[in-house]
DNA sequence: AGATAGTATCGTACATAGTACGAATGTGCG
DNA sequence: CGCACATTCGTACTATGTACGATACTATCT
């Protein structure tokens, strides 16, 4: 006799294209995205490795899937408020977001089929700059600009070891020795002179350039309300 | 009889860790990262897959060293000459470069220890910052906005499908049916007006954020010479 | 010359990955 | 009941990184 899912009560919810997915998010997040695997996702949705292909054609498929998911978690900007506000909103959201992933940022680079959630975001932010009194090219440089700087941040801050602040000294204190030999003054005088102060955290630099960037961005808007 | 391989006239040059990093540069050059196996690397060397293990430890030190080669390929800016010439020069050698290897932006993410040829760039580039008169604080945080804008624009461009300048057409234009929808007014606009105009090139934009960059960060500058 | 110790190369084999194929099971409807 | 479908999964094939140890070549010392 076999018990269907149904009749048996220890038996997992149903799967699901979405259950797949946010499993893989999960997974990814929690072991690290070369941890997840066929094999392992399906382990942790309590099945076995061939089911998922009746929901996915295959872990591209997956992949795509999740940095969707990843966009979805962004916030989307409020379509009303001063745009600066409104502009360094969104990117705090896409970095913390993008930061909470940091997998999501090396597959970027692979993955050009934008997803649904995707399309909306740049669609809601484009209509921030726009409605700011951006012309289209000016919004055009405006946002390339912009996440350019989002993700180029993100990118350094995944590539840092670990961008909390006390970990960093871990991996400074080591150059600063080898740095003794005089090689690199001015390395070492960023590093004993900034890096290395107690309380700093690469992250803080985020704000700074962004408030550059904004500030310098204000002198393109043509007023072209009545 | 075994012929050794100086008196085997068909025979390669000698393998070596320089020449096993050169060709898996070229490998992932030509056929996309994905297709750098040991295997391939092998072959592509003339020789067996196990033999290469005697030069590298295993493949993440392969991966560790084509990142750095790329490093190399940056020309080092020049010490002398007017800090905003040399500073863009240096941008658009970093971004020319990345662009050539699009691969290897993703791997930036997971690779942590910085190469020789990577301090030396720093260095140089923390002391144009510095001789021009940016203070510590402020050379660190112009470096990141500079880096993160650089490195979020290769990214992106990577992760265009193709970043030519026609094909971007390609993928412009099936977007523009869907958003006949009139879901995506903006997306709509700027693909009309701007990225589907004849002769546009998304890498054309690079320096329009660059110059803006570098003109805000002149404000910071304290001049400390006397 | 012959023995020996390194240097460099590779053959075999194993674990783990993605996934093709098709069989097994369950479900609803006539 | 029987039949079409949806869903799950067992088996097996191919590709990958690499552990282990055998092999061959080179240089050095007796």
């Amino acid at each position: 006799m076999t018990l269907g899912p149904s009749s048996n009560p220890g038996s997992r919810t149903p799967l699901s294209r979405d259950r797949v997915l946010q499993c893989a998010l999960d997974l990814a997040d929690d072991a690290g995205i070369a941890a997840l695997t066929i094999r392992s996702l399906a382990q942790a949705l309590g099945t076995k490795p061939m089911s998922l292909y009746y929901y996915v054609a295959n872990k591209e498929e997956i992949l795509d899937g999740i940095v969707d998911l990843v966009f979805e978690e962004v916030e989307l900007p409020s379509s009303s408020g001063p745009w600066r506000q409104v502009m360094h909103h969104r990117a705090s959201s896409v970095r913390r977001t993008l930061t909470r992933h940091p997998w999501s940022i090396g597959l970027l680079e692979s993955r050009s089929t934008p997803g649904l959630a995707t399309l909306r975001h740049h669609e809601a932010t484009l209509g921030i700059l726009r409605r700011a009194g951006f012309s289209v090219q000016s919004a055009a440089h405006a946002y390339s600009l912009i996440d350019s700087y989002i993700y180029g941040f993100a990118l350094q801050e995944a590539a840092l070891p670990l961008s909390g602040s006390g970990q960093i000294a871990d991996v400074a204190a080591p150059m600063v020795e080898r740095f003794a030999t005089g090689e690199f003054p001015y390395l070492l005088e960023i590093a004993a002179e900034h890096v290395l102060k107690p309380g700093y955290n690469f992250g803080d630099e985020f704000d700074v350039g962004l408030e550059l960037i904004l500030t310098a961005l204000e002198a393109w808007i043509t007023d072209v309300r009545p």
